[in-house]
DNA sequence: TGTACATCAGTGAACGCGCGTTCACTGATGTAC
DNA sequence: TGTACATCAGTGAACGCGCGTTCACTGATGTAC
């Protein structure tokens, strides 16, 4: 073994990613901000300075947990938005996603939801940078539609603003929904695909506005 | 004055609103799960052990903080809502309420949007509860509107909700524009009365839907 | 009005504790020859 | 293949510090008579 290259570095990612994942485990009850590196490091099973081979502080550590939840969802996003059907099976899909990925990686999630607005300006920004690219990504697929034809471009982006935003927001109450009352989910399912069919219908309609120039 | 009943009661108000106006501005850069009591109190003038005698916790506290920021709104969101006029002065009237208030208590919304998700549960919970009160007053007022005749509560609510979510994810947007980009504010703003105006039209066209019964 | 007692908001000392960071170290892995 | 040296991920002791909470207290305010 000791002559294969990279056993040393394969061990560092090793215990880098037994730094994130004991982080993302305690953020399921506080916020980033409260965060401690000893309280990281002993979950992770590691002496506290083992951290700074890793990060700098554990802002550090917020972002690329960022990257890790957000960063690989581009092309799952993509695919969903752009492959083809009428509204009703778009928005079926779009939330069969939101749901299997709320079941997947829930503790991401609940990180995102409660760092986009949280107390670490650097995790924030990592977040809102992200959530541009989707938005700009989602707005890309919409164009594409027949609907979007004499669409500007800021209007496009304002619809794609407004499904990530709910997309988001329909992610975060999955997650809170009790899974005690096992309804609950499907209520929340339910009421985001009526926002979604509503907001559909508005944009079938965007052009028809009478005499309007604003 | 020693015979003026209520000197005492008026004093200890007067601290506790003190150790409620340290921490709403501490909160400014930071979560309410990393806010020590120790900091407020020293924020705020008084004793650590003084903090006591108003809250058991910074969790209490922060729920104090929750009914300041959003339990004297309900009546300015009734007004705003229910007045009469056309999509547009209704969109306009709503955007001028968001941005004056976020001018005027700028820390309370950032501490509000910050909490929605942060990791205080009694605190998430009690924002759930006055944006709960927020939707269903919001919704009461578009039942009375004509274009409402027809639906059922469900949907009412499931429009107020996004109502409700675009004001707050609006006012959040208008508080991290830069001050240094005067054009930011706007670019917001106009972007939200666009979300307006589509929600709006598709609410006007709701029940056009074809053959559905779904 | 005056007096004697009760209440209670705010104090200050003390406690044990976990924190972030520093430092010199160890020993397995990697590299040069 | 074997040897000698370099690298560097992870360690463990030590530091000074601020934390939340307890406790007995003080003295102004409130109340009863």
């Amino acid at each position: 073994m000791s002559h294969t290259p990279g056993v040393r570095q394969a061990q560092k990612r090793k215990t880098r990613q037994a730094l994130l994942d004991a982080a993302l485990e305690l953020l399921e009850g506080q916020s980033l901000s409260s965060l401690g590196l000893r309280e990281v490091t002993r979950a992770a099973g590691v002496a506290p300075t083992a951290f700074y081979r890793h990060f700098r502080s554990i802002a550090d550590l917020g972002v690329a947990l960022v990257e890790e939840a957000l960063g690989s969802l581009h092309p799952t996003i993509r695919t969903t938005v752009s492959t083809t059907g009428d509204g009703e099976e778009r928005i079926a899909r779009a939330l069969e996603l939101i749901a299997g990925h709320v079941d997947a990686y829930p503790a991401h999630v609940r990180f995102i939801a409660r760092e986009r607005h949280g107390g670490v300006r650097p995790v924030r920004e990592a977040i809102h940078r992200q959530l541009g690219l989707f938005t700009a990504e989602v707005g890309e697929a919409l164009a594409k539609d027949p609907v979007s034809a004499g669409w500007s471009e800021e209007d496009v982006l304002m619809l794609a603003q407004l499904y990530v935003d709910l997309m988001l927001g329909t992610a975060s109450l999955l997650l809170e929904a009790p899974a005690s009352e096992p309804g609950a989910r499907e209520r929340v399912s339910r009421m985001a695909a009526r926002q979604m069919r509503l907001i559909g219908i508005g944009r079938t309609h965007w052009l028809d506005r009478p005499g309007g120039d604003w």
